[in-house]
DNA sequence: TTATTATATAAGGGGTTACTTATATGTTGA
DNA sequence: TCAACATATAAGTAACCCCTTATATAATAA
């Protein structure tokens, strides 16, 4: 289909190969996403979510945008690889109740765009 | 889409984000293959042929079928993530070229069905 | 039976990964 | 300016990964 390499193809995979980056992913394709938002959802250290998102964003999977104190991650739709992500989310698990906690745990009070 | 969770979901993935074991469920999606095929084409050593394909088996991902001494390995498409795999593999590059190779260099001669 | 071929398995090593804790950087508001 | 907050980075570590070499298992053919 695209004629990027077995290679960079599989570096792709690799990142989505792991269930904290590959929840993640999902949870961008529905909405932009700041650090402490992911550290409430996945019940993990800031340091470990940051270098999650460090390695999305070294493979330009990920965007970021400073707003305020916060920065916010968003998916990069001109990734060459956008397509492939896309078709690997219609595979995961619903994460809408992941949106729902974090409405009922009024995050908002302590992470506010 | 599917049920299955985040964890098993992310098992295939970093299976797949693997440039070689990649190439080989691509190539199993085209036709059935036997380890000294795989050797052949890949360049690499029997034992690391045959380690890839055991990940790929213990996850059931293929099946294996003796046939007199040689082993030959299928997809396996009974597996809950048949259908993931196949929307990856729609992402890959073509590989018609190798079989190609293999019909070339007379593989036929040294493994033969 | 013995040699050859195809494949699997075991053991080991070097590189990578995904955390941890500690610290640094950058922004906001008093 | 200073304290609090949000995030990033650095250093260390245990577990894992992908190869290697050596050996075992299994089928075939002489």
């Amino acid at each position: 289909m695209e004629h990027e390499s077995m290679e960079e193809t599989a570096k792709i995979l690799k990142l989505l190969g792991d269930k904290t980056r590959l929840s993640m992913i999902g949870l961008l394709l529905k909405k932009e996403c700041c650090v402490c938002e992911f550290v409430e959802l996945f019940k993990m250290s800031q340091p470990a979510i940051s270098q999650h998102l460090r390695k999305l964003k070294d493979a330009e999977l990920v965007n970021e945008q400073r707003r305020g104190q916060w920065i916010f991650y968003s998916l990069n739709p001109e990734n060459a690889y956008f397509p492939l992500v896309q078709d690997v989310i219609k595979h995961i698990p619903d994460q809408q109740e992941k949106f729902v906690l974090l409405e009922q745990q009024g995050l908002r009070i302590t992470c506010n765009s």
